[in-house]
DNA sequence: GATGAATGAGGCTTCATTCAT
DNA sequence: GATGAATGAAGCCTCATTCAT
């Protein structure tokens, strides 16, 4: 299992954007202040209308300053992506330590990362946006970390497949479903959200994808799952 | 049924884009010459990096002539958009007419978005990407036709709900998961491509969605479905 | 005394502006349509916010015709002021016929020019704001025109002057006063027009401009000017 | 009376144009010197021949600094023109603060105000020019500068009227026909420069208008004036 | 004679980046 | 370390003019 990273340690690190700066922890200050007005400011307006001098207005530092964060545009909008993604590399393995239930686990996947998606929307729609606005190279970090996210919801599919819930379908391929079902929810909001909540979101599509992989044995189990869910309620 | 619209009938008129000329035969001429280019170079470098310095060159005609032609630069990118969109909205419907079985139809359906998807793939990237640059007014036209063209494949979801194949899941819902399921081949072409070819892609989902949804009936037809692809192959 | 030139015939005979079309009668009638159309825009508008394509869909013809009676966007301009200036050379005259009073001419000609420049007020403003915009061997023609409708005014001080109503003044240094002050109605509009009507501007100017520089005997005929003036209303 | 401004104050201070720059005393100083610089080319040119280009290679600075300090070409007009208008306001009412005798003042008046259009002849120009070219909402700066310079020349009008030296004509008339005196010798000095100096203008101009409204002590007290001018001649 | 589609130079403006303080 | 004034390349768009029909 993927162990999470300490809090931001990618992002925010000197290895993949250099800075002018020494001190590691006004590094690490700095960067959360410029790419937390960044990311505010791309998902709204987009990267190519957003600029350095827009950053610097909302981060209330200077323009001089970012660039000692940061050697380009290009690198800030590196180091959103980074930190957005990072975002979900760390909160999604949380969801699902609390059992040792498979089902249990791959539905509180899917929910924390539809929560997670949900909560920052337009963050989300920035990654499918704008990653092609970087170069090859600082590309491959952001697919890097997409990869190692992803890793994580296909031990959970593998976890169903063991336990002889799920019949042995393609995990790699699913794990896109999964994964693009969260990611849906910012990209096609406007439409989605006309016709359900998110949390009718979440039940409709766990209730599809366990439907489309469960083996008898998978589905008795989700029928407990169901009950038990609504006992709760 | 949705009757399929004379070709690029909407992207080239002048009821959302003005121009300048009035011959009508000639501006669906340019259009086309001009939104060709346009695609190519807005899929592989994004609507920002693309000048129109760019489209005139690739297009072969001068800058002054696009002008002629549409407005502003948004309204080459509405119009590009317009045309992948119209594309969909035409090829799509073209698919499922030969057969009245539902389960065919659905297939016929999926398959043919899919591979669509996959013979302009960047093109279809664009509109993700892109959508968000255009104005509000125009981007409620571009919704507009990803309407249209998801109602298509929602009918062919009644026809099999209706045939009892299917149980009655919530059908806009899923038009959405089969959408998204063929845009994620282009989305996320750098990592599926290295998992399956295009063929199996689509096997795979249509397994994947019709055990989601199929009534014992439907998967007794798909059963036979799945024989008759064998012996043809 | 200068003789009234037959209608528009400087503004658009081919000495000035060469035309491509021979017809003269034809010439007449195509430039004035395009001045006509220019004056209006160029008053509203200036000469570089207006476009030849503005002129052109005005006008109501192409803009390749104008290209055939004018050869540059300059020439256009051109015959625009000529024909202003001329309307002014033509009218002016015709106001101080009918007397042979020098004061009474005087009155006329005043209150005709003052009343030429309320009638057209834009097309005055023009000449102030446009004929820098012209090549300098075309502005002298302007100023030429200007010198002969000024000398006609210059001809009414003199009979004044001749017949004892009027000191030995600079006729042509108060000419300009004269002609400034009919001008000064249409540069001055949004403030003068506050003040009096286009009546009250004329008879307290031509009060003014007599005490400037009436003798006794002028002031004594100015006086039964007034009355007889007094009785008509 | 009108408080002279510290010099340039308003067309120089951030209300009316916006600047990027905050620090007061440089904005004054680069707004002067694009402004000089501007001021020369649109009195030469006229605002359209003049490319933002040719005002930051008169002005010894680049482009982009030129937008740091005005928003638009049309502001560094409006800057323009506010500066002429300013000067103005601030030169002329020095003339007659030396003086209590009431003709004398008016004498000065008109005296300086030829003189400030003589020493800046195409810069007075450019005000009847260009300031259609103007947003109307800028336009009202200018016309309010100009009735606040106007206001000025009336004072000594009324001072003329309160001595009995002139009889009561219509004071806001007059002095247009005074301020429009002073505006044609730049307006006409293709013309006017042929016929007098400016000396001689300002003589027979000021002769002119002390008949038009003198009373019988008036014309005794304009005696006394050109006899001691004599003298000191 | 008349048309209007096509051209492309040139202008205004933005904004990433630098560097002196 | 931080600031923000200064730079100038590059992009969008306009429009006078041409020319084939």
């Amino acid at each position: 299992m993927t162990k999470p990273a300490p809090p931001s340690s990618m992002a925010f690190d000197q290895t993949v954007v250099k800075s002018q700066v020494t001190d590691e922890k006004l590094v690490m200050k700095r960067r959360e202040q410029i790419v937390t007005a960044a990311i505010e400011l791309f998902s709204e307006q987009g990267y190519y209308r957003t600029s350095i001098q827009d950053i610097a207005r909302k981060a209330g530092v200077s323009i001089g300053l970012i660039y000692q964060y940061a050697q380009t545009k290009e690198d800030v909008l590196l180091l959103s992506l980074m930190s957005v993604l990072e975002s979900y590399k760390q909160e999604i393995p949380q969801s699902a330590t609390a059992t040792d239930d498979q089902l249990e686990a791959l539905w509180s996947t899917l929910a924390t990362y539809c929560r997670i998606i949900d909560r920052r929307r337009s963050a989300a729609v920035l990654a499918y946006r704008s990653t092609k606005s970087l170069p090859r190279v600082q590309r491959e970090f952001i697919k890097q970390l997409e990869i190692e996210t992803n890793e994580f919801v296909a031990e959970r599919l593998r976890g169903c497949i063991e336990a002889g819930l799920f019949r042995p379908i393609n995990v790699d391929l699913v794990t896109y479903q999964l994964v693009l079902y969260a990611h849906a929810w910012a990209l096609k909001y406007w439409r989605l959200s006309q016709l359900v909540t998110i949390d009718e979101y979440i039940e409709q599509g766990f209730d599809f994808f366990v439907h489309a992989m469960a083996t008898p044995k998978g589905l008795a189990r989700y029928g407990k799952f169901l009950a038990a869910r609504k006992r709760k309620a």
